[in-house]
DNA sequence: CGCTTGCTTGGAGTGCACTCCAACGTTCTA
DNA sequence: TAGAACGTTGGAGTGCACTCCAAGCAAGCG
């Protein structure tokens, strides 16, 4: 009851690359309104016009009337931009990672002590989390057995 | 490289309720002052009047002159909520919980669901950062083949 | 063509969890 | 007993990450 459940671990070899449809559309008829992205994404159309406002989103194509047009690339970004938001790392961390991506081929040893950081962060809160969970499973049991001993009265 | 580390389990058994000092004062001469709580507990002084305000701490003792006096037992709550906080769970929930503690006995059940929902998220968001590291650790790896591949150049 | 639905913008608003302020009273140390 | 350091309050302010609004074009359908 009290045992800690192994989180399952993925097998870290990426094996995924082709097994899911990457794309909704093929490259070159890659033209998404903000709505689809948004749907494809999981993010509200408010956070992506905002993701491109602090620079977070590289600047979006346009249609001749200025409205947006995400391409295959776009959503390749925002899938990357999403899995860092799950780390926990804060915006503006993300926007420093999207300057250096901007400023080309240069930047890797930056760009990779970025991650290497977060992925300690990670590893940390992972640690914590843990912990939580023996105060938790500890609680609980006692809640179950009192429970128990009430029912046996 | 890429292995990711098994984050080590703690020993399920509650070992440690007697191995390191659970109190800096006996019961009996446990009237601390709200910089000695701050300091012991890691919140600071203005967090720990606002934990108060908003119920999330039982009401503390107060001296004559109307100062906080917190108790062994204070230390041991706040122990216990910065454990919750840790979770992740909101304050708006630990406020709940503590409103269930002080109506009694009869609300073990809940505390115990309340309880149990805070650990599936736990599990849930442990799995959400396993799933992260797989990610940053396949970048990782690319800056690091990049940077290889320079050096050989 | 008209209608509905969708997209645009800058700027304001929201919710959370603190965090700080002013103006004062208390406690400790020399 | 002076002075520094600490404590009190209600209420206002902060930082983050969105989230929404109004007013006005744009796109797709019968």
């Amino acid at each position: 009851m009290t045992v800690i459940e192994s989180i399952p671990v993925k097998s870290t070899v990426v094996d995924l690359c082709k097994t899911r449809p990457l794309h909704p559309r093929p490259d070159g008829q890659d033209r998404y309104t903000i709505s689809e992205v948004s749907a494809l994404s999981g993010l509200t159309a408010h956070t992506l016009r905002w993701y491109e406002r602090i620079g977070l989103m590289p600047h979006v194509d346009r249609s001749h009337t200025g409205q947006r047009r995400f391409t295959n690339k776009d959503l390749d970004w925002l899938a990357f931009v999403s899995k860092l938001r799950l780390t926990g790392m804060p915006v503006a961390d993300m926007v420093r990672y999207a300057e250096l991506v901007r400023e080309g081929e240069h930047t890797f040893d930056a760009r990779q002590e970025l991650l290497e950081q977060t992925r300690r962060d990670v590893i940390t809160r992972m640690a914590e989390l843990q912990d939580t969970l023996a105060v938790l499973d500890h609680k609980i049991d006692f809640y179950a057995d009192a429970r128990r001993a009430s029912e046996r009265a």
